[in-house]
RNA sequence: GGCCCGGUGGCUCAGUUGGUUAGAGCGCCGCCCUGUCACGGCGGAGGUCGUGGGUUCGAGUCCCAUCCGGGUCGCCA
């Protein structure tokens, strides 16, 4: 039943025509968002990704075989459609970008027909993501999918051109790779030519970005899609893009300048946003220090204060005994909340437990002076109102301390403070606050591994100054690493390279490497630096966060085309699924059952 | 792997202390209507409550298990 467009070329998208081109004739295409039938007038709202464009027929104009076929027409068929625009005679839709035209059809064609979808399409759709999801082609016709997506393509456009201009090259890099198992767990590819061995998906392209540098191509830039086999996230995916990049002959400053003018521009050409430049800059100590995050949300205050030496001496022995065991007390003054409800602090005791906290002490101010607190009768007046001045307390605040190891101090009142934040309101989306985070520690204490790894990974150049601490304190030795924060989120990270063999060597010792073993995994990185390397440095955007921050999006599934969900699997297609034991057998590879499965073949047989 | 939230017609939801034929709005189908745009009017179809057990005279409602989706902690160099 579906007709050809034969001998019609589209010549506008809807919201193309204007009122400029009232007494044109015009061929548009698209999908039926809605009809209104009159009796004798039939009113068609035509949809395609650019909006809304009002059809109007009458059989005066159209004829009775058009206008039989118009009186069919449903929700999401695809038609072509000929006819005069003309202003409406009727009253302008204000809510339309083409309110005040339509256009009187002479010729319709049905393209194709439809069922009715299961779910409206529909800006800000109300239905289960799940269901969303399933229906993913659908799902991608709604007008706010589909402005995110096609801001992504500009956003993507758009660092293209900054960064041609500045003379990056456009570099791909391969998809099949080695497995260097360092961090995230690899996704493994199976070889048939080589059974038994397996090529991963790369986490990112950093070696071969750097083998890039060495061999020449001193500016890269890549859009890449990487890969990482973990738990997912609303920020999470298994499979996500990096807007990656990588200079030779450069240090910190050279990386951040060329940085600051791409977000600059982007940002003023996408969402007309101003970015004042330069971005402030803040160390890792800093970041920890004030706000208990190496990814501070500054678009507001409650910044941590430590209060360890204000009660160093009190009688509370939650307060002492965290700093017997070497940690701190820190506290956080949420201005005004002094009347907060008991149940409500209660559920941030809970929250902050949930990060490691063994409790919360808290302390209001009443509006007369006087105090209510957890602990104050562990404390004398004058310790106490020394507590109150060091957090800045007025009457009406409402303090919360935190007394345990600084790593989890920070965790628990750096996130204290972003749940605060969240429930007062005080996160504006359209907002944007960049920060880069500089100097965060070399490497990290794994306590699970017992050795050092890296914080970054094992190719972060030591901050020159801290150099010699490397054997004697390597916990203490600061890296040439920096992360770009937005709204207290991680945009992007990098770091200056190792390029000395020398430097290089020390960096696989202190992180338990043998020669052998870092001959193994990267023989050919370090293969390449024995034949003349430059120093580089380079950085990696979450792009679809970055997309996910400009949209507003509350999860990054809203600006990937086809998302996969919380267990990594896509709903649409049923990604992941078997495969043919003939495909298996070709590679070599037999499954194993688990327990489980076997003891449901059991009961099925 | 842990914790929390959700699953009732196509969609979004309501369903009181467990109690007669499980409701609503939207959508859908039919008829009518020449200026609608959240069109309107009349009529109609459609669910056994994610799944499986259990308690009970009786379960959408209580219990157990399980599946699916979401959030989060672990994890994410």
């Amino acid at each position: 039943m579906a007709e050809s467009m034969k001998g019609l070329h589209r010549s506008h998208r809807c919201t193309e025509i204007s009122t400029a081109n009232i007494g044109e004739t015009v061929t548009v295409m698209g999908w039926v968002q809605k009809s209104r039938n009159k009796g004798g007038i039939i009113f068609v709202d035509l949809r395609d990704r650019s909006g809304l464009l009002q059809l109007i027929f009458e059989e005066a104009d159209c004829g009775g075989e058009n206008f039989a076929k118009a009186e069919k027409l449903r929700s999401e068929f695809v038609i072509a459609a000929v006819g005069k625009v003309e202003a409406r005679s009727g009253a302008v839709n204000e809510n339309l970008a083409t309110g005040a035209i339509e256009i009187r059809v002479k010729d319709l064609r049905i393209l194709s027909e439809a069922q009715t979808p299961p779910f409206p399409i529909e800006v800000e759709s109300k239905t289960k993501e799940e269901i969303r999801l399933k229906y993913r082609f659908l799902d991608l016709r709604r007008p706010d999918i589909q402005s995110k997506l096609m801001l992504r393509s500009k956003v993507a456009t758009k660092v293209r051109s900054v960064l041609a201009e500045e003379g990056f090259l456009e570099i791909e890099t391969p998809i099949l790779i080695k497995s260097t198992p360092e961090g995230a767990r690899d996704y493994l590819v199976p070889s048939r030519v080589h059974q038994g061995k397996f090529y991963a998906l790369p986490q990112s392209p950093q070696l071969f970005k750097q083998l890039l540098m060495c061999s020449g191509y001193d500016r890269y830039f890549q859009i890449a899609k990487c890969f990482r086999d973990e738990d997912l996230r609303a920020d999470r995916q298994p499979e996500f893009t990096q807007i990656d990049m990588e200079m030779s002959f450069v240090d910190v400053d050279d990386v951040i300048q060329v940085n600051e003018k791409l977000l600059a521009e982007v940002f003023k050409d996408a969402i007309g946003v101003d970015v004042p430049l330069p971005i402030p800059r803040m160390t890792w100590q800093e970041a920890m220090d004030r706000f208990g995050s190496d990814k501070p949300d500054t678009r507001f205050g409650m910044e941590l204060k430590d209060v360890s030496r204000i009660v160093k001496d009190c009688g509370f022995g939650v307060f002492t005994g965290a700093l017997e065991n070497g940690g701190s007390v820190r506290g956080i003054n949420a201005e005004g909340q002094g009347q907060m409800p008991r149940k409500k602090i209660d559920a941030l005791v809970e929250f902050a437990k949930g990060f490691g906290a063994k409790g919360l002490a808290y302390l209001s101010i009443n509006e007369d002076g006087t105090y209510k607190s957890s602990f104050a009768k562990f404390m004398t007046e004058e310790q106490l109102k020394a507590l109150v001045d060091a957090m800045g307390g007025k009457p009406g605040d409402l303090l919360l301390f935190a007394a345990d190891k600084n790593k989890v101090v920070w965790d628990v009142l750096g996130n204290l403070r972003l749940e605060l934040a969240r429930n007062l309101g005080l996160l504006k989306k359209d907002q944007f606050n960049f920060l880069w985070v500089t100097e965060f520690p070399l490497l990290e204490w794994s306590e699970e591994q017992n050795r050092f790894v890296a914080m970054h990974h094992p190719f972060t150049m030591p901050m020159d100054e801290d150099l010699d601490k490397i054997d004697t304190d390597p916990g203490a030795v600061r890296a040439k690493a920096y992360d770009i924060v937005l709204n207290g989120t991680e945009l992007g990270g990098g770091s200056v390279r190792i390029f000395q063999a020398d430097i290089q060597e020390k960096m696989f010792e202190v992180l338990g490497f043998t020669k052998e073993q870092a001959q193994e995994r990267f023989g050919f990185l370090l293969d390449a630096f024995k034949y003349g390397v430059p120093p580089h440095a380079g950085l990696a955007y979450g792009f679809d966060r970055l997309m996910m921050l400009m949209t507003g999006a509350d999860s990054i599934r809203e600006v990937i085309a086809f998302p996969k969900v919380k267990d990594a699997s896509d709903l649409m297609t049923n990604a992941p699924d078997v495969v043919d034991p003939v495909q298996l057998d070709e590679l070599g590879i037999a499954v194993v059952e688990t327990e489980e499965e076997a003891g449901e073949e059991i009961k099925e047989s």
